[in-house]
DNA sequence: GACAGGTGTGCAACCGGTTGCATTAATGTG
DNA sequence: CACATTAATGCAACCGGTTGCACACCTGTC
């Protein structure tokens, strides 16, 4: 078996405290004394036992990350950042993935509260209600999601599909989509408000088709709803979704961007590399992964008591080839 | 405070003991003071501290799941499904990300085996020397390599090379190319040697470039390499540096397939929407997943004089629009 | 009616650490 | 030099569960 606490002590031939002081109060105990403790660890490959640490301290040093989509490409960038950071404050983090249904992420935050000393909400599907109760038992920061009282990070997605919306209209664009996302996401009624009133000020019309699922199968589903909709210009809620639907529109015998612009977002990698290369509104993933993990390990450290946190990450638009003066 | 065995004990005028036995041996206890008990349970919300549990019992009933990098498109369905497998199964997972770094991945296992009944290694950059050390702590389960004495999750990526570069002779390609993945990548060395024995069989010439970063941006590098062979095709590492590859020729003017044919592997999304779409060699990496996760498991309950397993799983190669004859 | 066997529960030690308090020795102060 | 501090370590209780063992009680058997 691996060697314990006990063993160090014996070998060492001090007290079983004095070797946990060593590892976590080094300043109480003397350097020679500490010295001999950690090399006696060092030769018999000494680990603390993190569970049972958890036990008296209540700090597991564990964090879960609730994401609805592992393979949704908007949610790795922001998984590896988070993991990573957590890494370099010494923690570890548990992914699960929710396949976009409340009540597996309800009962998914049940059964990792106790193992964690809080949790990553990234773009949750449940009800505020349910988030604020659940928040009760361990602290959150959500992602992509106001809830009241809780710590927040929000990428100002408004802002950006504003952006995208103005840039349509400064090419000549005059009736404009958007093809919203599932019903439960904040993201989608974001998108939603800014571009209903970038629309009105600007004014031009705005179709708002959806929901859709927020992958390449719901972008090529609404590629119908496009064609119908008789417009010129898309803000598709994701890029997945304008991948599947420039895919769908070109099954159509439409051309993007000849035919019709097409904006997504995200900035996922690989609509880098499609032809035509996506214009997109960027998402700072990586950055907001980092973020709500110095938020949430700040929470942790403060206790109850603390005043949510509240982060806002810039968006911006990113034009590459997906967009024309329509014809 | 969340309430404790103890809590429940009291509201419910029995010993903890039998709390403890109503939950996790219930055949020991009276089926009406059962009843009791979890109505008490039920009634202060009370959940089974899983990190005391795991202190008497040595099971965490948490694995480690380490991948080289999550962003890869390659990894989130793995991980998807051996997170939603284990669920089933009542374990959770934590997932780290090495950034294919060996060091980085040693001293994750380390960190990660006391909290942990087991760990899934995919695609590992660490030497079988050192897996075969670490794994002398906690049970393993290798995705993609072949360890001694080891449970192996393999996908035969032989078999898969042998019939893309088949494909390519079939079309009349007299000349090819493996553009190959990094050095430590044991599907690497699979794909060099299948392609190797089958180039010769068939009598065409094959040239080895690498090695390259498994990314697009690998792919992008090798364009230039791939022109000065004079080759008219090319098997890539994976999907992502057959993307990559795909837009560097591009950016030299030359068209895939017209001029070049070029095939991937992993049979990733995004590669079934670029144009053109890829013809590939399918991975089953979802299967792989929940198949490393059984064996794991399996493992885990039989403790250390379990013969180790292995699967292997087939792949096969899927035609799109990425290959044709040469000109 | 004494006894073997089975069932249901309590007792207490234990898992591997942490931590408040007591103890001892060394140091500083007037 | 007596006394108050301080530094270093040991002692033992505790975190929240699990589990081997002992005990009381009930049943059935000869």
């Amino acid at each position: 078996m691996a060697a314990t606490i006990r063993d160090v002590a014996q070998a060492s031939g001090v007290h079983v405290s004095t070797v946990s002081r060593a590892f976590s109060a080094p300043h109480l105990v003397n350097a020679a004394t500490r010295n001999r403790v950690l090399a006696a660890a060092e030769d018999l490959g000494y680990r603390p036992n993190r569970a049972a640490r958890a036990l008296t301290t209540g700090r597991t040093h564990n964090i879960g990350l609730i994401v609805a989509d592992i393979s949704n490409p908007f949610f790795p960038p922001l998984i590896k950042a988070a993991q990573a950071h957590a890494r370099r404050r010494d923690y570890h983090v548990f992914v699960a993935d929710t396949d976009e249904d409340p009540l597996v992420e309800e009962e998914l935050i049940q059964t990792l509260t106790k193992q964690v000393d809080g949790v990553l909400l990234c773009s949750p599907r449940l009800s505020n209600r349910a988030i604020e109760r659940l928040g009760a038992d361990v602290p959150f920061v959500v992602v992509n999601r106001k809830v009241r009282g809780m710590s927040t990070v929000l990428m100002d997605v408004g802002h950006g599909a504003r952006l995208a919306v103005e840039h349509l209209v400064s090419l000549g664009h005059r009736r404009v989509a958007l093809v919203a996302g599932p019903s439960g996401s904040w993201t989608s009624g974001e998108m939603r408000d800014a571009a209903t009133a970038t629309a009105r000020e600007s004014g031009v019309e705005l179709v708002i088709l959806g929901p859709n699922a927020p992958t390449e199968l719901g972008g090529l589903a609404a590629a119908a709803d496009v064609l119908q909709a008789g417009v010129t210009g898309v803000l598709a809620y994701n890029d997945l979704v304008a991948i599947g639907l420039i895919e769908g529109l070109y099954e159509r015998g439409v051309r993007v961007p000849s035919d019709l612009s097409v904006i997504g977002v995200d900035d996922i990698v690989s609509g880098r590399l499609n032809r035509p290369k996506l214009t997109t509104v960027a998402m700072p993933t990586s950055a907001a992964g980092r973020t709500a993990v110095d938020l949430l390990l700040a929470s942790v450290g403060a206790g109850d008591g603390a005043t949510p946190a509240l982060a806002t990450l810039e968006t911006n638009l990113v034009i590459r080839e997906s967009t024309a003066p329509p014809t």
